[in-house]
DNA sequence: CCGATGATGAATTGGACC
DNA sequence: GGTCCAATTCATCATCGG
């Protein structure tokens, strides 16, 4: 697709381009937003990589490259010698002091913690505060993990500042514009940690700069290649090096074993689960979201975050069907008597597809297939497998069998005949995955793309799982926003379930996939309207504010935003929730925080 | 141009072991 | 604690033939 990001994916420095001015602006001036500036790429340890500068080392490059100062930078390495995490700390300690608009006696790098008095007041810049935030909205406490941050960076004098006016002070000293600090305050609430905040932040400003109606002027700069990502991982290894550590580090959300999430239909050991969702969460509309549960570390930590902190329900469709589908769905459904789609699918290989059990090795001990991805097996391999176990009568020696397994559980290979393994078919993919057979073929869609488009769905009898309690809570049927909906994998749930489907609007920048929603809209007679759209950037507020008019407002808010950013087998863009695409999930917090606004003033 | 094909690892986690 | 091993993973790209 885009050639030039194989080059902006790259981790040299390109000095000569006009982004050297911009580093140096950032060292100048003050230290301004450290994700959204300027285009330097930092390679994942830190360390700045190839283009060298005669006379330094690799160990103050990486700091000039942060913006700091070649003075700071000698005096931080003075103190603290070469070591990363103490001469950062000490950077970013002077440079708020040296940001702060107040005078400041020279200080050591490491502050003693100070201790913070709760009066809020103060004469300090009283304009400035007045315009940031109002007064009775905040209660004079904030969370242990804003707190911290100042105790670390914010000097003894600003401590008669309150809770919230340091915070702003703070993430005003890094560059953050004061009026987005206020914003991802009041959105965020009190109790928002700093990180929270400069998420918040960071995505606005990736919203707007992403909308098609806002002059190009106005827009942010912003990079949605790797760079971006790095950064935004070199600021969040800022704060996590940052003492005290345990604070910091914010608990990882961890994989349930087994991953059932709230249970499953299938294991007797039902989790009982009693959770409580955040009032800000409840509906309307109910919301549902869905990406993959093994993403790069800290993906899911934000994307919990940025849907009301709701802890993500992490499933392995494995216990519904025939093949392994880790994801992780955040949702605001009730979970108490769900129940399955019937008929009940296949749950083995051998039941899924009853062929391949004549020719199974009795040496392959696979019963479950792995996540069906969106490519195939080569025909040179289960060549070269063919000829590997053709060499032996009976069962080949473990070296052999082992290589074999390895490639079947990689390339999801299936025994078809005498030695002879082979990929899925489409219409395989299909059945496994909870679809209607033929549900992708034909209308002008080439076999490679059927493999993606499946590849890329909803397992079906998983979600359907899931969505089944609103069955019995709209009788006459629902208001569907489906956002990334690929082929419908949500719609064609809700069908399964008998739940009529009056208005859906999808969204799928696809055209193929499109199609085929279209198609199997007409085929299975609904009698609702389904409204296509092809970009969820062109779903602004006024196009979003005219649906909920026409049709009466949303009952569900549905979507899986792209997961090729953080999915395991992509080894080329692998960059995170940042990523080109993956980056998508904040239109999906966008669209969903419009929608709960528009609809709750309609109320 | 389109479609099919084959080559291209790393990140992460968990368990065994020391 | 640390270290090694094993398993898993909604992919991307250049290339080639029609």
């Amino acid at each position: 697709m885009d050639k030039h990001l194989s080059e902006e994916d790259s981790d040299n420095i390109d000095w000569d381009t006009e982004d050297e001015l911009e580093i140096q602006d950032t060292t100048f001036s003050s230290c301004r937003d450290l994700r959204t500036n300027g285009q330097y790429a930092i390679s994942g340890d830190g360390e700045a990589s190839s283009s060298s500068v005669p006379g330094q080392s690799t160990f103050i490059q990486k700091f000039l490259v942060m913006g700091f100062s070649e003075e700071s930078i000698a005096k931080a390495i003075e103190q603290n010698g070469e070591n990363s995490d103490l001469v950062l700390d000490a950077l970013l300690t002077l440079k708020a002091i040296e940001d702060s608009p107040e005078e400041q006696p020279s200080a050591s790098p490491h502050l003693e913690p100070c201790i913070n008095s709760d009066d809020s007041s103060s004469e300090y810049n009283e304009n400035f505060l007045d315009d940031v935030y109002d007064e009775d909205s905040w209660s004079s406490d904030s969370d242990y993990c804003t707190n911290s941050v100042k105790q670390c960076y914010v000097k003894e004098e600003s401590s008669s500042l309150s809770e919230k006016e340091q915070t702003i002070l703070f993430l005003a000293n890094m560059g953050y514009p004061v009026e987005e600090v206020s914003i991802a305050m009041e959105r965020c609430g009190p109790e928002a940690s700093v990180s929270e905040l400069t998420d918040f932040i960071y995505a606005a400003q990736m919203a707007r700069a992403e909308d098609p109606y806002l002059p190009e002027d106005v827009k942010p700069k912003l990079n949605h290649g790797s760079g971006g990502y790095k950064k935004r991982k070199m600021f969040n290894q800022l704060c996590k090096s940052k003492k005290p550590r345990a604070i910091f580090d914010e608990e990882t959300i961890r994989l349930p074993k087994p991953m059932i999430g709230f249970g499953v239909p299938t294991e007797s050991v039902s989790a009982i689960v009693r959770r409580t969702i955040p009032e800000q969460a409840f509906g309307p509309p109910f919301f549902y979201y869905e990406n993959v549960a093994l993403a790069p570390k800290g993906v899911w930590d934000t994307i919990s975050r940025f849907l009301y902190d709701i802890e993500p329900e992490f499933v392995d469709s494995k216990y519904f069907c025939a093949t392994a589908r880790k994801r992780g769905y955040i949702h605001n459904l009730p979970t108490e008597n769900r129940f399955p789609l019937l008929p009940l699918p296949p749950r083995t290989i051998n039941e899924a597809l009853p062929l391949t059990k004549k020719w199974w090795p009795s040496w392959d001990p696979r019963t479950k297939l792995n996540c069906l991805q969106t490519a195939i097996g080569s025909a040179r391999l289960t060549d070269r497998i063919r000829k590997a176990v053709e060499a032996f009568d009976g069962e080949p020696p473990m070296r052999v069998q082992k290589f074999v397994l390895d490639q079947c559980r990689k390339w999801n290979l299936v025994w078809v005949g005498r030695n002879k393994v082979a990929p899925l078919e489409p219409d395989e993919f299909e059945m496994l995955l909870g679809f209607p057979k033929n549900h992708t073929r034909g209308g002008g869609i080439s076999r490679t793309d059927r493999y993606k488009s499946l590849g890329n769905s909803f397992q079906v009898d998983t979600v359907a799982y899931h969505l089944s309690v609103l069955k019995d809570m709209f009788p006459n049927g629902m208001n569907v926003l489906s956002l990334f909906s690929g082929i419908g994998g949500a719609e064609v749930a809700l069908y399964r379930l008998g739940i009529q489907l009056n208005n859906v609007v999808s969204v799928e920048k696809s055209e193929v996939n499109r199609n085929i929603v279209r198609s199997w809209w007409e085929q299975t007679n609904q009698r609702g309207n389904l409204i296509d759209f092809d970009d969820v950037q062109q779903l602004n507020g006024d196009r979003l504010e005219q649906l909920i008019d026409s049709c009466g407002g949303f009952d569900l808010l549905i979507g899986g935003s792209p997961c090729n950013n953080l999915a395991g087998s992509n080894r080329v863009s692998r960059d995170g929730l940042e990523g080109k695409e993956s980056s998508l999930f904040y239109d999906y917090v966008r669209i969903l925080d419009l929608v709960k606004s528009i609809m709750s003033r309609q109320r």
